[in-house]
DNA sequence: GCTTATGGATACTGATACTATCCATCACAG
DNA sequence: CTGTGATGGATAGTATCAGTATCCATAAGC
């Protein structure tokens, strides 16, 4: 396949595909001569996870470079791939909140953790994105969303054991990695678009005149 | 409150302030003369707000501007303003999937919808991307993922009901917008959190060591 | 009166994600 | 075997976004 069909195979521009060449996102195609080269099927998959992480997810490129690398090493353990995705998801700046909202936020979020018996890695970046949230939301007035926590992380709990259920299929350690790191990110995309939509319809539902 | 103070009691920086003054994201403060005017506990508010919905839930500048004068004008209905929080949370630009494979996700979509027995505008933005993530999901070999979509969905139906109930506290139509809005757009943040959280203390018990 | 802050206007910056152009091959149709 | 178009590789240019920086005339506060 030449870059051209491979454009048409996955509706990418000629031009955008020499771009992820060049940093690094797509591996370069076999070179039969100084200025020819062959794609495979592999390059379409790699292409195709490639768009939905930008276009669908929001992964920066330099995001999508750093998790590709990690699925291509086999050296590296699954936690770590991991947590390439989990900061694929999570923004680097941080929020500035005031000091006692923040101190009142993570004694939740510690509480939360332990009622829940999780484990958390004090580092996760998850970790700290939910502290400001909560601290944001109650400096915003909207205590009622941060009361019933605890309920929302029950029920969240129950769909990401579903999706772990799912992906755990995969038998090999490979494929098992690309499934838990494409669910991670696409997951989200697909949870909060049903989120979206059941909150459309019961909002609609429920405030009909208003 | 001059700039300064409101600057200090924001932690942003004076320039951002002038900034998004410019943009319309923020009002303009009580002119006592030509070059002096004073900021009240309304800004106050309003520029946390929009910091929250930029750091922590990424929604472009633009966007942010839109549902504020969304939420400010009384006029527009309780509908039009989930609307545009659905839009600030969705993105625009859209993946070219191949015909067949979106063709068949919008059939289980659609399934999906009646079963359910949601009730969702057929242009609902969050409608094309749950269809693109699917059809994405199934590309790139992870039919497991989207063999549940089902008891997904339900999942999330119940805490989106939570959510609904929390933000139903608030008794006038003023206050039950804006806790709309905000829960809309910081409750993705907080579910992902949470998620991403749940997700990291599971997936490290389940394979321990891979 | 002197320093500092302010409102308002305009200009500049850095990051990100592409696009465009160029050029020396290379493939292949006629 | 020659002309047309595509290709790989390199370099440069562009659009958008979210601020920063600078300037200036005026105002505040010691």
């Amino acid at each position: 396949m030449r870059i051209g069909e491979l454009s048409k195979a996955t509706d990418v521009p000629v031009p955008t595909i020499k771009y992820y060449l060049r940093e690094g996102l797509l591996p370069a195609g076999e070179l039969s001569s100084p200025n020819q080269a062959s794609y495979g099927e592999t390059h379409v998959r790699r292409l195709r996870l490639i768009r939905a992480l930008i276009e669908l997810a929001q992964v920066p490129v330099a995001k999508v470079k750093e998790i590709l690398e990690s699925l291509d090493s086999d050296t590296e353990p699954l936690h770590e791939q991991i947590g390439r995705a989990h900061r694929a998801l999570t923004p680097t700046r941080r929020l500035a909140a005031s000091d006692d909202a923040r101190t009142a936020a993570t004694a939740q979020v510690t509480e939360l953790i332990a009622n829940r018996g999780w484990s958390v890695h004090p580092e996760a970046p998850a970790l700290a994105t939910l502290i400001d949230t909560i601290a944001a939301l109650r400096s915003l007035g909207q205590d009622n969303l941060v009361t019933h926590l605890d309920t929302y992380a029950e029920s969240v709990e129950r769909f990401t054991n579903l999706e772990i259920d799912a992906v755990t299929a995969n038998p090999t350690r490979d494929q098992l990695a690309e499934s838990v790191v494409i669910g991670t990110i696409l997951g989200e995309t697909l949870i909060a678009s049903l989120r979206l939509l059941a909150q459309e319809s019961i909002s609609a539902e429920r405030w009909k005149n208003r």
